[in-house]
DNA sequence: TATGAATGAGGCTTCATTCAT
DNA sequence: GATGAATGAAGCCTCATTCAT
């Protein structure tokens, strides 16, 4: 791929993250992304066959990336589960936009979305499942959900709704988990 | 409003929870919706201005709805936490369908949507507030975030995705709260 | 079907075919069509699923019609092949623009129609067998191409090019008969 | 021209005659020819102007030259009338796919087409006149259509339909002119 | 009240053609 | 000459909404 090609193909990709995260998919307009990406209509459709397939490129990357960088964590045998949510929450904030179009688009876009959500959300809760069962010995599912569910709320209310500043997040995340797991952890 | 036209407005509130729930709000034409309630395509402009103004009526019944169930409960001051909450996840599962239209359509249904899904979920937060500040004397925001979020994993992983009944919810609910809580509950 | 309905369709037919024959399927737009009818574009929509669809119904309308007429006669055991010829010139001539784009376009508009072309030239065929069989007993395939071929010349040429009337044409169909059959018929 | 250029531009014919053959004019796209040839989608109209200039230059090409064919034929006086349509039959076979697109894709390929299918269809029609009435004497008119319209015949339905060789062609052409004519030939 | 045919603005996608390299 | 990425006009089709009956 020519570096020329390279750039229209993330100039495109950049504008959609945008114009999806502010209209929401189902009110973007192919339109509006080629106008905020600076480029003709057709352009587009050399880099995508289609707006659902724009999008579905762009949450299985948010998807891998995430995973992957959650994994390497787990590898690392001392990560705590504070160091897991907490490299989770920091992506997520990194990809603000992005991520509000995969945890709250995703659902309402089409059966191909909810397979991408639920797979996502069934791969976060086994890497929590698989950290928590390391590093306690009372290990159950219900904890995996409070945890799992935790993360969503701040995402969605402290992210989104408030729109607070990372550290403020990272501070309700460590006290959450306190209060959740009993334990103190080294901040990240 | 005389009978039959509380009877034709009914069929297609029924209609609508049916279709919005099964396709989504984007990909539900009216002409979906009137299929299904078996009323000509005219008539639905009868009773609502538009296919937004249907859905908002309908998360609006729900939330007014639920809001007031759970309110009844705090008056009645022997109301624990659990009360609470396994009141409204029976309410939510009563109304599955409208309540993934809410819980999962909303926030990408335009801005209107979003407002009313937000002021909602604030109102729950509220409540909980409440009752924990009532029940335990070290309340504080974080355990609402963890309840909150608790909740709605039940709903998103147990009731949508895995599609559970709803005693093993409740049971998954009651070793959630015990776990957050660390105390025993009457299940209701 | 409601009168009115059968109206519209009616008109969107009758545009349909004007404009195939003076445009070509392919460079006919639906908006040529329902401009020519008169209605708007939706409304092509509630009566065809496609331009395809329009036109496939439109050819077979006129393939059956054709077919049927000719067989009516075939029954008739004293149809010469002179009165076979002289109904399918008189059909053609009458459907003139509809058949312009039969025998003209059906090739060259996709597969569907390919097929429906040849299944056309097939059944012509045939019928000429049949009656040549009965008529003549020196009857062979020879005889029903050369007569085939002669019927499209007839089309191609005195009605499509030249524009003659139809009285003309007939004269030349029967003058081209009796040098390829050697008899003489009652002219109808 | 240069070698070079014209092996290009022989390429792109080449690959032109191949797809507009296979898929109809309506159907070829730009992209599709190029990709048969070979060459870069700009290179194309280094040597056309148009995609309609391609066609038109293909047609033309067959066109002069069986005509020319043709008429060195008739030049030399012993030429039977079986021989003129020997050779013009022989060469729609041998160019069979620029053929069936200039005899049934050019009637519905636009005006300009159409003027160039008429002029060709006149210019045969005219040089079967003139070797009918040195042949015989008893010419009319309607033995050239009636020629005519066999030798379409047996090109739409033995070529293209039957898929037949050359042989069997040119033995229902022999048997044909021979029951038109009431005469015997030489083959060549 | 109820109907359902008709509307038409608007979105997605295609593809012939251009042009900078 | 050759390339192929970029263009953007144009066309098909959808569907929320209207309105005459």
């Amino acid at each position: 791929m020519s570096q020329s090609k390279k750039n229209t193909k993330q100039k495109i990709f950049d504008a959609a993250i945008k114009t999806f995260a502010e209209k929401g998919f189902w009110k973007t307009k192919v339109s509006d992304i080629v106008a905020e990406a600076g480029v003709a209509q057709g352009t587009f459709y050399l880099y995508f066959n289609s707006k659902d397939d724009c999008l579905y490129e762009l949450l299985e990357y948010l998807h891998k990336g995430t995973l992957h960088q959650i994994n390497q964590l787990i590898e690392n045998k001392q990560s705590t589960i504070f160091d897991i949510c907490a490299s989770f929450i920091k992506r997520i904030y990194q990809y603000k936009m992005l991520s509000k179009v995969f945890l709250f688009e995703a659902l309402s876009s089409g059966e191909k979305f909810k397979n991408l959500y639920f797979r996502f959300k069934k791969n976060i809760r086994d890497m929590l499942s698989k950290v928590l069962s390391e590093e306690t010995n009372n290990y159950n599912e219900t904890t995996v959900s409070i945890i799992s569910g935790f993360l969503k709320e701040l995402i969605e209310y402290y992210i989104l709704f408030l729109n607070e500043d990372l550290d403020t997040i990272l501070k309700h995340l460590y006290e959450g988990l306190e209060k959740i797991e009993g334990a103190r952890y080294e901040k990240i």
